[in-house]
DNA sequence: TTATATACTACTATTTTAATAGGGTTTGCT
DNA sequence: AGCAAACCCTATTAAAATAGTAGTATATAA
């Protein structure tokens, strides 16, 4: 029940872009700033292009900025993207009462991993990019 | 973000014995009707018999039974025994407001990672595995 | 004393996650 | 023009966690 690290880091990553307001922001800059590797975090952002939350501008002077405003971006968008899903067991993707794998149906536990899921998602998705840019600046100051 | 295996044959393993009203159930017979493998689901047992929440009776016609009424044992306590922790993040292990990895302190994310675990801990914990049992009766009849 | 069933330990296989590596493309700047 | 910065893309490997297997020892009811 651990988020992977592409959520912690791109979420991270994200909220470091939206903190430099519309500047173009490379890779290289914010795997220093988070200390983990370029390559790696290239993935994650590249997955992020993808799904359409940030720019990009190649050549020199480039980087990545928000495509959207940040207080349109909830924390649940991104962990979805970047984890796939936030279901806590791959049944809930059948629409039915069944636990998919054909064993238990109707499924005596599917109703606790549906409400773990609602209550997480609730979460999430209260909670957007620009609330924690708010919470970086009180930390690390204004500029 | 998803529950392990163990979890998921743990908890309805739980359910199985509690169906039965103090039986001593046998892992073989639970194994058969989830359909999973005897030994995988022997170690599972184990650890719930290890954290007291499972009586278990030796020799033939033995077996295991709950040794806490299902209503006073809840969804969050099994998960937590089998999980390790429900901990979306191990940052959270922590006291301080660091990801304790010593990179980003204080940590921009920790707060959501804190929110995410109240609101599961709180869907885990409000059920029981009485509420489950009674599922299960509604479901597959009451012999 | 035999069949049943728990108790325990060690090992192996599979899958997922994390990380690395390297070549290609675009663009600003001198 | 040419170089360096930075995105773009894919393949491979390493590490860790998960899932599953195997086998032996011990207890007990019949």
């Amino acid at each position: 029940m651990k988020l992977s690290t592409r959520s912690r880091y791109g979420l991270k990553a994200v909220v470091d872009i939206a903190a430099q307001e519309g500047k173009s922001v490379s890779i290289k800059s914010i795997a220093a700033r988070l200390a983990i590797s370029e390559n790696y975090l290239e993935q994650l952002i590249i997955k992020l292009k993808k799904a359409g939350i940030l720019n990009s501008v190649r050549g020199a002077g480039g980087g990545y900025s928000l495509k959207l405003s940040p207080e349109d971006i909830t924390v649940g968008r991104i962990l979805n993207i970047l984890e796939g899903s936030l279901y806590p067991a791959k049944c809930l993707d059948s629409t039915d009462e069944t636990c998919g794998d054909g064993v238990c149906s109707p499924c005596v536990t599917k109703g606790v991993w549906e409400k773990i899921y609602e209550s997480v998602t609730n979460v999430v998705e209260s909670i957007t990019i620009m609330d924690l840019v708010n919470n970086h600046r009180k930390l690390y100051g204004d500029d």
